[in-house]
DNA sequence: TCCAACTATATGATTTGTTCATATAATAAG
DNA sequence: CTTATTATATGAACAAATCATATAGTTGGA
């Protein structure tokens, strides 16, 4: 299902993605090494199941963003050869909102994992006898 | 960071969210016994995590949406108490999307994982060496 | 030399998903 | 007779993601 089942379209917004995503990513290779947009795009494009995180609207406003919110700090690099580039390194504040960003995601890896596992004992017992949901009266 | 920094939300779309995590969450509910949106709405909350996937407003309009899809039949209950309920049951259709979900889910929760243990190097190695990334010129 | 492809950054418009607010109605409890 | 609970639903507002497009310098080839 796709909202109202449409024409295909080239980058589908179905199926499971994690809200922001492209944000972690961006700090973590920010953390592994101060660069600029464009390698940036290059890296998540090179990351199996991420190449539709690298729009570069989202990825350029992205980095805007963090600038804003004092994430990272940002230098023009004007290169011997090929045109001018930000490049962008991570502040401290950047490596603790990092930080917070990987407890985060281990909650969300940890629900989908809980998901996973439901779902296996679902198709593990195929014929499920009607377990009643108990509601417990509130006081 | 929340976007602009703003006050703080009752509701706070900040952080690891799965987008539309309320779809297999509900076909999953579904497959293990029909039932009608206050009830999944009940098994949400009391689920850790997914409370905020609980809001009446998406919850109805989703079951709509499956109902629309093929997702799931209604029918109507008017129980000799308590006001009449939509009771939601899954089509086979549902339960192909719910396997198709569940597969999905499997490869977001990898790349969630793939995103912890590069976390995880980075901070076992206080001192990153400045790895260049190659990029491969391509043809 | 001109044209295409690549590197690099950026913004405007639109769509979609989510949240917030609110409406309805029947029943149950005090 | 008022309030709380059960139950379904819609409209408005907002945020995030996508799609489309703009720019400009550089490199390589015909």
């Amino acid at each position: 299902m796709c909202g109202k089942r449409r024409e295909p379209k080239r980058n589908c917004r179905c199926g499971c993605q994690v809200r922001g995503f492209i944000q972690p990513r961006l700090l973590l290779l920010l953390a592994q090494q101060a660069t600029h947009g464009y390698d940036l795009m290059d890296a998540l494009r090179s990351t199996a199941g991420l190449e539709n995180l690298a729009d570069p609207g989202m990825l350029y406003r992205t980095l805007r963003q963090f600038e804003e919110a004092g994430l990272v700090n940002s230098t023009w690099d004007t290169p011997a050869r090929g045109p001018a580039r930000r490049v962008y390194q991570l502040t401290s504040a950047g490596r603790e909102y990092l930080e917070w960003w990987s407890a985060d995601i281990r909650k969300t890896r940890d629900q989908l994992e809980h998901f996973l596992a439901e779902y296996a004992s679902l198709t593990r017992a195929p014929a499920p006898s009607p377990t009643k949901r108990k509601k417990e009266k509130r006081k």
